[in-house]
DNA sequence: ACACTCATGTAAGCTGTTACATGATTAA
DNA sequence: TTAATCATGTAACAGCTTACATGAGTGT
C-alpha cells in the first residue's frame, strides 16, 4: 500500500534523528535548501510535530530563554527510531521522483552506508533509463523544425546526465571513504558513530529545563 | 493572489494549444516525460477538462474509431488562447521552484520568444544565487567531517551548476537562431508561424465526425 | 472465456496551503 | 508605539490521488 514517497512526518522525523530541533529550526533549515526540497508550511509542520508526539515516535523539551520567546525542541525515541529504520530500510524506490531522491539525500545521515549506496545505484539506474527514454523523443522530434518542442526535452538530458556524473562520483568518493576506514579505525561514518553513541533514556524527558 | 504555480489546469491547456488531444493523449505525454513534471492522475485530469470545457476555453470532438474506443479531442478557443496568454505572460517567477520553471519549458512553443528569454534569465538569476547561498553553506559545514550531512547540499550545488550551464547555452542557442531568423525569413519561430495561420472558428465545432 | 490496452468518468479521502490568531522580545 | 523577528498554533479550503465503475475493442 504505501509508496516509498517521503511524507513530511518521515522527512521531519529523520532531521529530528539527526539533531533535536523546534518546528521552526526545521522550518529554517529546508529554507535554507530552498530549491531542493519545498519546505512545509507551519500548517502542516506543527500538526505534524504534534502527531509524532501522540505516537510516542517523538519527545519534547520546552526550552524557556530570557532572550527570545520559549521554544519546543524535539527529540526522538527508541520507537521513533525503529519506525524511521523501518521507512528507510523498505525498497526506497517506486518513486522515480526527484522530490523523494533529494529527500531520501537529505536524510543521508540516517541511512546505513549499505542502503545509501543502493538507493544511489537504484536511482543511477532510473535516470539512466530516462536518459534513453528522453533520447528517443528527442530522435523522434529530429525531423521538424521546432526548437521549443526540444527545449523541456533537452533540458531533461543535461539534467538527467548531470545527475548520472553526480551520482558516479558520490559513489566512487564512498567506496574511497569506507576501503579508508576498513584500515584506518578513525575519522569514519557519522552513521556508525551515532549508533555507537546512542544512550537512550538517559534525560528526563519531558521536564521543562529553564535557562533564565 | 495566485502565484505564477502552473496548475494542471494551466499546463493541460497550454498543451491543447500546442496540439488538440484527448485526457488519455496528455496523460501519455506527460508520463513520457515521466522525471521531469509528474503526470496528474485521470481523477484531476478529466474534471479539468471538463472545467476548461464550462469555461468556454476548449471545444470537443469526439471522434469514433472502428478500431478503438471513441475519444473526445479537446481544442482550445480564442477565448482559451487568450486567457493561455495572460497566464504565460505575467511575472512568470516569485515561485523558484523547479517544477514550474519546467512546466514552463513544457509550455516554451506556447511563450512569446521575448517571454522566454525572460523566463530563462530569471531563472538563471535564481539558480546562481541559489547556488551562491549553497556555497556559504557547505562552506559552515567544511569543519566537520560528516559527509552524509553534505551529500544533499553536494548534489543542490551539482544540479544548479548543471542548470545554469543549460540556460546559458540554450539563451545562446535562441540568440543565434532569432539572428539568423532577422536575416532569413524562412525556417523560423514556430511561435511567429502558428501565431500568423490561425483560423479561429474555421471547422464545426461539437460536430462529432465520424471514421467509419 | 479471459485478460489486456484504450478510454472516460465519479466519489471519497489524504495532504498540504492560506489565512488567521496569539504572544513574547527586540529595535526604531 | 510601532514594526519586525521569533515562535506556536488552528480552521477552512484547494488540489490532487486512490479506488472504484463503466465500456469498447483486441488478442489468446
Amino acid at each position: 500500500m504505501s509508496m516509498a514517497t517521503v511524507s513530511i512526518r518521515q522527512l521531519v522525523l529523520g532531521l529530528l534523528a539527526q539533531e533535536p530541533m523546534s518546528g521552526y529550526d526545521i522550518r529554517r533549515y529546508l529554507k535554507s535548501l530552498n530549491w531542493l526540497v519545498g519546505s512545509p508550511s507551519f500548517g502542516s509542520l506543527y500538526p505534524t510535530l504534534r502527531a509524532l508526539l501522540q505516537d510516542g515516535l517523538v519527545t519534547v523539551d520546552i526550552v524557556l530563554r530570557s532572550d527570545r520567546p520559549a521554544c519546543k525542541i524535539y527529540q526522538v525515541t527508541q520507537e521513533g527510531e525503529r519506525a524511521l529504520q523501518e521507512l528507510l530500510d523498505k525498497p526506497a524506490a517506486a518513486d522515480p521522483s526527484l522530490e523523494t531522491f533529494v529527500k531520501r539525500l537529505v536524510l543521508a545521515a540516517n541511512l546505513s552506508p549499505s542502503r545509501l549506496v543502493a538507493d544511489l545505484e537504484e536511482r543511477r539506474a532510473q535516470v539512466s533509463a530516462y536518459c534513453d527514454s528522453l533520447d528517443r523523443i528527442a530522435a523522434s522530434l529530429d525531423g521538424q523544425n521546432e526548437p521549443e518542442r526540444r527545449l523541456a526535452i533537452d533540458f531533461g538530458l543535461a539534467m538527467a546526465r548531470a545527475e548520472t556524473a553526480w551520482i558516479d562520483e558520490a559513489l566512487g568518493r564512498l567506496s574511497q571513504q569506507t576501503a579508508m576506514e576498513s584500515r584506518t579505525r578513525s575519522g569514519g561514518s557519522a552513521y556508525a558513530e551515532r549508533r555507537a553513541s546512542r544512550t537512550p533514556g538517559d534525560s528526563a524527558k519531558n521536564t521543562p529545563r529553564r535557562r533564565t
